[in-house]
DNA sequence: ACTTGACCTTCCAGTCACTGGAAGGCCTAT
DNA sequence: ATAGGCCTTCCAGTGACTGGAAGGTCAAGT
């Protein structure tokens, strides 16, 4: 398989699958004229990867969970304090995030939004709390 | 004042004072030793700065705040508009993120973590879904 | 006068995970 | 022979800082 098939079947870019590859995370063969010659496994874990990264998994721990899936050693405990590590970061966000959401929204329904220039959001801005 | 008092009393790291002149959101003056001599004024737009970057928005967004801020024939309708955009953003990522959460939360809960290399988070990211 | 330590300066490199673009080689069909 | 659609590498840019090195300045203490 060259490079567009693979990126057709993985749903990843060929540019993200190159980038990839430089990383060390895949190791496809060449053929005679420089080409990516992609086997099977390669596209396993290129699928492997989208997902988890679809999953928000910073890079290092896809290679980690790569690594771990090809481990029969591995144990599930590990897997899963990966996961639960990122679940609980995901859920600071999402605090973080809904905080901003009701800050801004509040500030966005007192602004009348019109052509004068007198604006709750940027008195808000302009003035400490408290 | 020098940058590490206007560091203190913004809330902003000396680094990130610099980096805000660098690209131009704030010009300090400087004394005859070549430090930077802040105003009073520098501070109010650092401390303005600090609070648009707390509700998320971008530094080009907050270089569009502070000139509409100082500008005194804008309109509040200029100031929601960029105001209602970012919520927008910002409820989009909570919507993305949500999701990644309860489909990570599935996985955490259904994976044993224990010693066995058996895993339902592995499994997960190495099955195409359907 | 000298030294110490806490400031301040600039500049360069690194972060993260790509993404865009340029310059050029290869393959297939006409 | 040429056109186009692949493929290759390499370099630079993204956003918003952050760390660190190398060196200048200032105030206090001895």
């Amino acid at each position: 398989m060259n490079i567009g098939e693979v990126a057709e079947r993985s749903g990843l870019p060929p540019k993200t699958i190159r980038y990839y590859e430089d990383i060390g995370l895949i190791k496809p063969l060449r053929d005679a004229n420089g080409y990516r010659a992609f086997r099977e496994s390669d596209l396993h874990k290129l699928a492997f990867l989208g997902r988890a990264r679809a999953l928000g998994f910073r890079i290092e721990d896809c290679r980690t969970l790569l690594q771990l899936y090809e481990d029969d050693s591995r144990t599930s405990a590990e897997v899963k304090r990966i996961a639960q590590d990122h679940l609980d970061q995901i859920e600071q966000k999402i605090a973080d995030l809904s905080e901003m959401r009701q800050t801004l929204s509040d500030l966005v329904t007192s602004c009348a939004g019109d052509d004068r220039p007198d604006c709750p959001i940027l008195e808000s801005l302009s003035t400490k709390p408290g």
